[in-house]
DNA sequence: TATTGACTTTGAGTGAACTACAAGTTGTAT
DNA sequence: ATACAACTTGTAGTTCACTCAAAGTCAATA
C-alpha cells in the first residue's frame, strides 16, 4: 500500500471483491482502465479506489452493470456531459425509489407474518387476520 | 372468473406475471399445485390466487425462488412447522433489512450527485465536497 | 367437420453478472 | 539459481430466474 497505490489483491481484500471482478469490472468498463507497473501489473490510485468504491455502493444497491458502464463512458467524454450524467443518476434514482417502495411494503408484511408464527408457535394455533398462508 | 375461479391467462393479465412464469412456480413448488378441470386446464382457486399474489410481492422484494420454495414445502407439511416458518421468514427479513440499508444509503448518494450534476449543467463547472466523479 | 386458438407437458435457450480455468509471465524468498 | 506464489490475458462455464419452442390435446366456432 506504497503511496496509496493497491495492487489488486489488497483493493479486492479492501473491499471484499473478487480480483475476477475487478478485472471484469475494468474489462466491460464499469471502472477505468487501471495503471499498471512497467510489468503490467495492475497499481490502482486513490482515483481508480474511489471507483471501485462506487461501484460496489451502485451494485450493491441493485444498479445494472449497463447503467454504471454507461455512466463511466459519459465521464471520460467530459464536461459536456454533465446534463446527460445528471439525466442517468436521476434515471437510476426513480428506479431505485420504486424497488424501496417495494422493499417497505414487502418488510411491513413480513413483520406481520413473523409475528403471527411467533404466536402460533407458542400458542400452536395459527389465525390469520385477513389473508391465509 | 367464475365463482372466484380463474383461468391462467386471467391470473397472469391480473398480476402482470406471464403464464410461462405462473407455470414454473407451479413446477418448481413456489406455488401449490393448481386445481384442473376434467381437461386438465388450470383453475385457480381464491386460495391458489392469494400464493400467486404472496409469490410476486417476495419476488418483487427481491426474495430468492429457494426461499418460497422452503416456505411452501413447510406450509404443507401443516402446524408442526410454526417455528421454522417463523424462523424462514425472519432470516429473509433480516436479509431484506439489510438491502433497505444500503438502498437508502445508495439513493442517499444518488440525490447528492444529482443535485451537484443539476447545478454543474447549470454552471458547467463541477466541483464536489470531497469524493470525485 | 374443420379450423382456430388457448391450453397442456417436456425440454432447451436466454441474459445478467459473475467465476473458474488454461497457459504464460513476473517478482520475491530461500 | 530456482522454486513458488501472484500476477497477466483470453476464453469458457455457472447460477439464477425465467422464457421460448415443439408437439400434442381440447373446446368453441364457421
Amino acid at each position: 500500500m506504497n503511496q496509496n497505490r493497491m495492487t489488486i489483491k489488497e483493493v479486492s481484500e479492501k473491499y471484499n471483491i473478487s480480483a475476477e471482478t475487478l478485472r471484469y469490472y475494468e474489462r466491460v468498463g464499469v471502472i477505468p482502465p487501471v495503471n499498471r507497473t512497467a510489468s503490467g501489473i495492475r497499481d490502482f490510485t486513490a482515483q481508480d479506489i474511489r471507483w471501485v468504491e462506487n461501484a460496489k455502493c451502485m451494485r450493491s444497491a441493485g444498479l445494472p452493470i449497463e447503467a454504471l458502464i454507461e455512466y463511466q463512458r459519459l465521464c471520460r467524454e467530459g464536461d459536456s456531459t454533465f446534463q446527460a450524467r445528471c439525466d442517468l443518476l436521476t434515471e437510476q434514482r426513480k428506479i431505485l425509489l420504486e424497488q424501496q417502495r417495494k422493499l417497505n411494503e414487502t418488510i411491513a408484511l413480513l413483520d406481520y407474518k413473523v409475528a403471527k408464527y411467533a404466536d402460533a408457535a407458542r400458542t400452536g394455533k395459527l389465525k390469520w387476520d385477513m389473508k391465509q398462508d
